[in-house]
DNA sequence: CGATTCTTTGAAAACAGTCAATCTGTGTGG
DNA sequence: CCACACAGATTGACTGTTTTCAAAGAATCG
């Protein structure tokens, strides 16, 4: 489990073996079953995940019990409730596998140390925010225009591998219409 | 009109006398009138801005011309089109003045050079890209969730001050309804 | 004052949501 | 291995919301 991850990581960043194995020493190898939560609503988000096998997504919900889904994360991806991860609060989403997954987990104060001490995985990071800022703002961008169809296909052009590995209703929660309307582009639009 | 700013910062960051002399030393004080651009698409964002007067935005438009408002910067506030500012890549967005406003601009070369230089800076600015994230997160939640009158009221509850001093219009294309719809919101909760 | 920007209004049409029902495929327990 | 439960997808009918277009009414600024 940890090799994807070294792999990942050897792409991105140059680490000595030390730093590797400092990183794997505080690391913790976990499973998380298709449905099983990572995060509730009201905790805190203390640690920060690595994707290695499945896919997860982070999700809120409103007050008539309505899913929203702001994130899927696939396999070489890092996820957390950024909010209360930063912030120390009590999360407002939820954070659960699609897909049965395997993570690398690491505690918030241990990734802290790790960034503190290694250097090229603190600056690894910073790219990170810096293209999640990006993806972000493309995503407000794209919610407050254009319609219902527009969004779907955009989505479907920007994550075709995310597209062809959730059910329809989890795409319909993304883009933010109803799981009935998605179904109704789909049919009006097999010619396209 | 560095007064401002040395305020701002002042109080964000714990910075020496010769910290602040070089900040200045890079920066370049500007007036910005109303309408006027500081940024169009297609140009390169090379600038990062900090407002000491007045209010500017950051916008796109779609293909059909529509103007969609990605952010409203005030007082004390940073500005760039990050995502242009981060890449280097031609931006698709704009920048320009809501009111008559004053600006310190400092190029990116600069601006990268003080935050090697005082990082009381750096870490003032990562700070607020953890914040940032978070708003841009929260954005996307309240854009994919509720009505279009929900979202008039959050805006008015999170952004009293820019509620106040900007047209409704524009309000209406940074939450995503078009303005006559804005207006009959208004209009059936005279009462509320 | 005249021009421009901003806001409002009405009427029609397009769009999207809701509710209830049905259909499909999958997987699990007996 | 089958039956049944369950998750997912679709459909129809209806309702409600939002956009669009065209026009006109305020407000603001030079």
């Amino acid at each position: 489990m940890f090799d994807v991850f070294e792999r990942y990581i050897s792409a991105k960043a140059i680490l000595t073996d030390q730093d590797l194995c400092l990183i794997r020493s505080l690391s913790v190898e976990r499973k998380v079953a298709k449905r099983e939560f990572v995060l509730r609503e009201g905790e805190i988000a203390r640690y920060i995940f690595f994707i290695t096998r499945g896919m997860l997504r982070l999700l809120r919900t409103d007050d008539k019990g309505n899913e929203y889904i702001l994130r899927f994360a696939t396999e070489n991806n890092w996820l957390s409730d950024r909010e209360s991860y930063i912030t120390g609060n009590p999360s407002n989403a939820y954070i659960d596998a699609i897909e049965d997954s395997q993570v690398l987990v690491w505690d918030k104060q241990d990734f802290h140390f790790l960034l503190k001490e290694i250097p090229a995985l603190k600056q690894l990071m910073k790219e990170l925010v810096g293209r999640s800022q990006i993806a972000n703002q493309n995503r407000v961008f794209t919610t407050i225009s254009g319609s219902a169809e527009e969004k779907y296909f955009r989505f479907i052009e920007k994550y075709p591998d995310t597209f062809n590995r959730v059910p329809l209703h989890m795409i319909a929660s993304y883009i933010g219409v109803s799981r009935e309307t998605l179904s109704r582009i789909r049919r009006h639009s097999v010619n396209k």
